[in-house]
DNA sequence: GTTAGGG
DNA sequence: CCCTAAC
């Protein structure tokens, strides 16, 4: 219910004002003709085409699309009824080949190497099939540039698995194509069994979030989608989500697939598409990347939830499209957004930045610091596994978007871009974005009241999302975060979903990890959407007490060790200390006793389950003698010499230590 | 402040 | 290594 009134409230503003929609025919046609043509420039024209033809259906259409839309939404059978109605005039009815003719067709016209086109073509096939990831992939990125979170983590994942980074530039050219494409595709998707799968509904639901970049049409159909089933809802939700996220993707140093993106996008998506976007005011693209959480993590230990919150964006806003480097980027679609973000806030303000779009080039997210400890032993996988927890846990439902111009955070979503000095490129060259973890949790709660806010929060995915910076949205991850703020209107809460986490934790669950331990609320991955309390939870160390830094002890220290119990035994650790450690601070009686112990163990255990750094077997074996003769109460009995007691224990460890001590 | 143990 | 209970 929540989500119909958003939804529709979004839907209205879009339409109205922002973006023109030429009759969905128009559309179609321009995109036939630019088949036909099937050059790079067509897109162009059909772009032009689509908009004049968005903007005047969006005045009759829109409202009329939208109630017929909602009906049709409602069943999933209904889904080729609404492309009727919807896309009728563009596509009028496409069988899913045509559609994915048309979509080829786009993308021709986009590619520029025929390498590029073929991908997209096999691409556009295997969606129509809706058995290729890598068309979902390619619809991801169209989706993400709507902004309309129809982005699906789930289809990130598969995105991103299958071949975000080698199809990356198709899919970025189809991003911008896409949209014409998706309002054709919007029809096919429904009526496709995609619905069943949620992959494939995400597939489709970011077809349509490109369509609806030309036009609002396609906006409100995907509001309408929501209502047909909660499978949609959930989906797009996520997808939206997802697009949210993925603009607002966090770039992290280590990403890999970023480069060719962002490559691609500069050399072409750029050039070609965004004049025509800016026409009509919608975003061309948005680039998403993929969230590598090596980069960005610090193997550290959790002080405290609050003092991880700030994250420093390293982002730099730039005014303009180019991303000469790196990520993510964001196009605006003030529509599109301001739809969002009105349906998710309830805000409309966003349309009137509509005119003016500003671009925001997030080259990269500062990540909340991770604290993340792990015993050295710790295998390197295991390490890594951990770290992604900890990632995807954040990820998941702890984090929510902060945008700090000047230094200041920019607190008050309610404000446009406008009217907090981002829409202007000085200011936008001192704008930053922050992540941080979000305190509240509910995102349940959020969800709850905003369906389509919730956003899925695959792991990876989530990883993955796009960031993305709009006019008027600018967060986008976390929809914790949002609830609060519903005000906002840039901030969309896109991450969460609390149904794909399960995913992750799969994933991640296979620990291997021995001794790792992650201080990061890894919880949250499992947990259910939200409730969880991802980052403050685990936080249970006041900040004072910050962990001593690891000091594994050396062969050396150990034989020392060994040596002052022999002689001394155990029970007099502060002895031991004075006589083998007296100048080493940094080992405390405690830390003996407790290396004592380990040592035990070591000693008891096959040499292949032992771990760090290896302890000379003679050693061990000198530990074991130690340990049993005082642990018999010989050595109590017999005084502080176990060196006799030890030779009979075991011979193998005599030493010149017994020596000394007998 | 030390010990002993669990975590 | 941390934390604590028990001395």
């Amino acid at each position: 219910m929540v989500l119909k009134k958003r939804f529709g409230s979004r839907t209205v503003s879009f339409e109205a004002p922002v973006v023109p929609r030429a009759p969905r025919s128009a559309r179609r046609r321009g995109h036939h003709s630019k088949i036909s043509v099937g050059k790079q420039p067509c897109p162009i024209e059909l772009l032009a085409s689509l908009a004049g033809k968005l903007l005047q259906e969006s005045e009759s259409s829109s409202a009329s699309n939208n109630a017929s839309y909602e009906n049709d939404l409602l069943c999933k059978d209904g889904v080729k009824e609404e492309k009727q109605h919807v896309d009728k005039p563009l596509k009028v009815e496409s069988p899913e080949q045509e559609s994915c003719k048309e979509r080829t067709f786009v993308v021709q016209c986009v590619l520029e190497s025929e390498d590029q086109k073929r991908k997209l073509e096999s691409q556009s096939k295997a969606e129509s099939d809706h058995s290729v990831e890598c068309t979902s992939v390619i619809s991801g990125f169209v989706h993400s540039d709507k902004g309309r979170g129809d982005t699906n983590p789930a289809l990130f994942n598969d995105v991103e698995g299958i071949r975000v980074e080698s199809t990356s530039k198709s899919i970025f050219k189809d991003l911008w194509k896409g949209r014409n494409i998706a309002a054709k595709y919007d029809g096919m998707k429904l009526q496709k069994p995609l619905c069943r799968d949620p992959s494939r509904m995400t597939y489709f639901s970011r077809h349509r979030t490109d369509t609806n970049l030309f036009g609002r049409d396609d906006d409100e159909k995907f509001s309408r989608m929501n209502k047909c089933s909660n499978r949609l809802k959930s989906f797009r939700y996520h997808q939206r989500a997802g697009d949210h996220r993925i603009r607002k993707l966090l770039s992290s140093k280590c990403w890999k697939a970023a480069p060719k993106l962002k490559d691609f996008e500069c050399s072409k998506a750029d050039g070609d598409v965004k004049p025509i976007l800016i026409s009509y005011k919608r975003k061309a693209f948005h680039k998403w990347e993929r969230y590598r959480g090596d980069c960005l993590y610090k193997k550290r230990k959790l002080f405290d939830g609050s003092s991880i919150t700030t994250t420093d964006v390293v982002v730099s806003g730039e005014s303009n499209s180019n991303l000469p480097t790196k990520s993510v980027i964001a196009d605006e679609d003030i529509p599109v957004e301001g739809g969002i973000a009105s349906s998710i806030s309830g805000r409309q303000a966003s349309l009137q930045v509509k005119d003016t779009n500003v671009k925001f080039s997030i080259k990269s997210f500062k990540i909340p610091e991770l604290f993340i400890d792990v015993p050295q032993t710790a295998t390197v996988g295991s390490l890594k596994r951990t770290i992604i927890e900890a990632i995807t846990a954040i990820l998941g439902s702890g984090l929510r978007v902060g945008v700090v111009l000047h230094g200041k955070k920019i607190r008050d979503d309610g404000r446009t871009l406008l009217q907090s000095g981002l829409g202007c490129q000085e200011n936008l060259e001192n704008l930053g974005f922050t992540l941080e973890p979000t305190l509240e949790n509910p995102h349940r709660t959020t969800v709850a009241e905003n369906p389509l806010l919730t956003a899925s929060c695959d792991a990876p995915d989530q990883l993955t999302s796009v960031c993305e910076a709009n006019g008027s949205e600018i967060g986008v991850l976390n929809a914790a975060a949002n609830q609060p703020l519903l005000t906002d209107a840039s901030d969309h809460i896109v991450d969460n979903t609390p149904e794909k986490i399960p995913t992750l934790p799969d994933s991640l669950a296979d620990n291997n990890l021995p001794d790792c331990t992650a201080i990061i609320p890894l919880s949250a991955v499992h947990m259910e959407p939200l409730a969880a309390v991802p980052i403050n939870q685990k936080n249970k160390r006041p900040e004072l007490s910050q962990r001593r830094i690891r000091r594994p002890f050396s062969v050396t220290e150990v034989e020392a060790l060994v040596h002052a119990i022999e002689e001394l035994g155990t029970g007099r650790w502060r002895d031991v200390k004075l006589c083998a450690f007296e100048n080493a601070d940094h080992r405390t009686y405690v830390d003996l006793k407790d290396k004592w112990k380990t040592l035990v163990h070591t000693a008891s255990i096959s040499p292949q389950q032992r771990r760090g750094e290896p302890v000379p077997q003679d050693l061990l074996d000198r530990v074991l003698s130690a340990h049993a003769y005082w642990s018999q109460d010989q050595g109590k009995l017999q005084g502080k010499h176990p060196a006799g007691l030890l030779k009979a224990a075991d011979p193998s460890a005599d030493e010149g230590i017994r020596a000394g001590s007998t």
